[in-house]
DNA sequence: AAAAAAGTTGAACGATTGGTTAGTTTTGTC
DNA sequence: GACAAAACTAACCAATCGTTCAACTTTTTT
């Protein structure tokens, strides 16, 4: 019952049960994303894992705990690898920095975006509250950096929620709604070129409402 | 067998019909916005029709038939509602007709938008096929218009593709992904001030980036 | 008013799915 | 190598859902 080395020992232990619970994590996500939440079977993501269904329901007890899981996740890495701003680099940084993190992150975890997505148009109760205990602070954070930006005359004055909903909504679109995307764009598939033209072309948006001259 | 007499009395003949399959029509575009596609039976539709379900198959063969006659009559609104550009009346003025007609619909069909968004993220072949038949002219229409104007040097030139893309995410994130939305306004429900608000915001950023003068 | 057509509906069916169980195999520890 | 814990899995179950059907009523047509 002695603390340190039980720890080392569960460790050790359980890497068996590290490396399946990721490797049904990174398939259920990819599944879920192709097929839709609902559509989405146990047995499909057994199936694609190479795992028999009962071995899923071992590690997870029922599929809302796997999504919950998945989406854990997938939140756990947007709180990683989003920067937040910092008052001292300026608006026109900061804001470049962030579109260019959002969509990079839209292109290399296009399942990780849909999945969200999904969970947010249906309303999870999970995502819900993940929004409501993070994101408010964190929009509020944000808030008084811009402002002190405004005091410095560094950018005009914005309705900074329509301007994170915005910005969210754009970049977001390019993984969430790729279909689309790729019809309007005659492409079968989006290429890095693709995300780079995006990238231009909010941030400019951005900073001209901002007040932010183009260089 | 003859013409004219038939159809009126076709027409009346079917007046149930067609009283009933908008009744089913308009509830089943409720329940599934509100429940998800997948999620969403018959028997819901139902219930909330105040039918029997055995009734809501004599008009819809199946589920799949209802959702696309449900998607069907969605895309049939939205044709109708929002005018092509009109090159004689210039850019400030269409865009921002264009940007206020897209909100009043995300606002005031809320259903149908968020029914369109998940048939869209979930890749529904109907969904797509009507894009592909349709958007693709339309967009290039309004390239061409878009051009003259440019040529006009009534606006600098842009990537009218993302251009729309950027338009479509933004005023369709209000409606779809309200849940998202109110919890970062921190209110309980979407007045039509705050759409008011996202008209401007959205408005100003689009004219800006087209190189609008600010009014 | 008779016949035909359209509309209505309870009941049942077949297929699918999430989840369980009970028993086996593997792994780690002494 | 004995023992316990963890991992694994085939078979099974209860519930749900889309769909069908046959009997019945209402409406329309002749």
């Amino acid at each position: 019952m002695s603390e340190s080395p039980k720890r080392t020992k569960t460790q050790l232990k359980s890497h068996i049960r590290a490396q399946n619970q990721a490797l049904i994590l990174t398939t259920a996500e990819r599944v879920f994303a192709r097929q839709g939440l609902a559509k989405t079977t146990t047995q499909m993501i057994a199936d694609e894992a190479g795992l028999p269904k009962a071995n899923i329901h071992y590690y997870y007890r029922s599929k809302k705990d796997l999504l919950e899981a998945v989406l854990e996740s997938i939140l756990q890495l947007w709180l990683d690898s989003v920067s937040q701003f910092n008052v001292e680099t300026g608006p026109r940084y900061n804001l470049t920095r962030y579109i260019s993190e959002k969509l990079d992150q839209s292109r290399l975890n296009p399942n990780a975006s849909k999945v969200f997505a999904m969970a947010l148009i249906g309303e999870e109760p999970f995502v819900l509250e993940f929004l409501r205990r993070f994101f408010v602070d964190e929009l509020q954070k944000e808030k008084q950096t811009i402002n002190r930006w405004v005091e410095q005359g560094l950018m005009k004055p914005v309705a900074v929620e329509h301007l994170f909903i915005t910005i969210w909504a754009m970049t977001q679109t390019y993984a969430d709604f790729d279909a689309q995307v790729k019809i309007l764009l005659k492409k079968d598939e989006l290429e890095e070129s693709d995300f780079d033209e995006a990238k231009q072309f909010v941030t400019r948006m951005v900073l001209l409402s901002c007040g932010i001259e183009d260089i």
